[in-house]
DNA sequence: TTATTAACGCAAATTGGTTGCAAATATAGG
DNA sequence: CCTATATTTGCAACCAATTTGCGTTAATAA
């Protein structure tokens, strides 16, 4: 078990029962998660303006990261190495499934070098893969 | 020089002024628009709601095809392949400027082909690049 | 030349997200 | 334990991007 409160206070959050309750969904998530699921889960309990707020934070402070996302809607995934407000260091690739939507991140692959292109200067590069996720693959 | 008329009606779409200056500006661009670029483009001769319908249009026919966004707005760039109604073929990468946000098919270098992912069924990878493109790369 | 259907334009609605501000509350310092 | 300070919250209002409804116009086929 994860000690929320220990994580928001060394993120310099404050420990406040629905902040503990956000990281606790992107602890328990395997995949990614959206204002609006995180709305779903939380019901009346915290208003969006909340919810929007508590995303924004924790990105800043390094605990979650954005996700490409099938509709184009801020997706965050949390975060695995040790980002922080400084510096968000992410290389892996993303998988999108086509039946539900999810986003997941994937540590598995190498995200592969690319070569330059004439005329282009690369600093960094994005792989995002599609297709079906174990969950709706059996269908 | 492309004949616009003749592309138009081959994708089953009628000969209107604006339709064919639309397909002149994704013809005439070397990277991709927005919605709000062509708006800048046409001024007052074309109503917001004909360009994102036109967007659509083209889109649907196989004319264009999203590509990724630095803001997460619909961009879309003409298709080099043969797509059409029934199916868009894309092979491609696509390189977003993180100057001016421009985003750029890139046609001379090979997706990497992902290998299996435990769980996951994977259907097609895209690979975003980000740097800077020949336009700000001087400055 | 006329019927049919696509395309257009305006207004209004919707979606996803943001801002301002005042009230509530967590934490540090005494 | 008590108070000061900064963070977090909730409400209302706002905003930008995109979509929908609907009546009108115009392109094409017969």
């Amino acid at each position: 078990m994860i000690d929320l409160e220990a994580v928001l206070k060394e993120h310099g959050l404050r420990n406040t029962i629905f902040r503990k309750e956000l990281l606790s969904f992107f602890y328990d998530s395997n995949s990614s998660l959206t204002a609006e699921e995180v709305k779903n889960m939380v019901g009346e309990s915290a208003d969006k303006v909340t919810i929007y707020r508590g995303l924004d934070a924790f990105e800043k402070c390094g605990l979650i990261h954005r996700v490409p996302d099938k509709s184009n809607l801020i997706r965050y995934a949390i975060c695995h190495t040790e980002c922080s407000s400084v510096k968000h260091v992410h290389n892996h690739a993303h998988f999108i499934c086509n039946k539900c939507n999810e986003t997941f991140c994937i540590d598995e692959i190498e995200i592969p070098t690319i070569e330059t292109i004439k005329g282009f200067l690369i600093k960094t590069s994005k792989l995002t893969l599609e297709g079906e996720c174990p969950d709706c693959i059996s269908f």
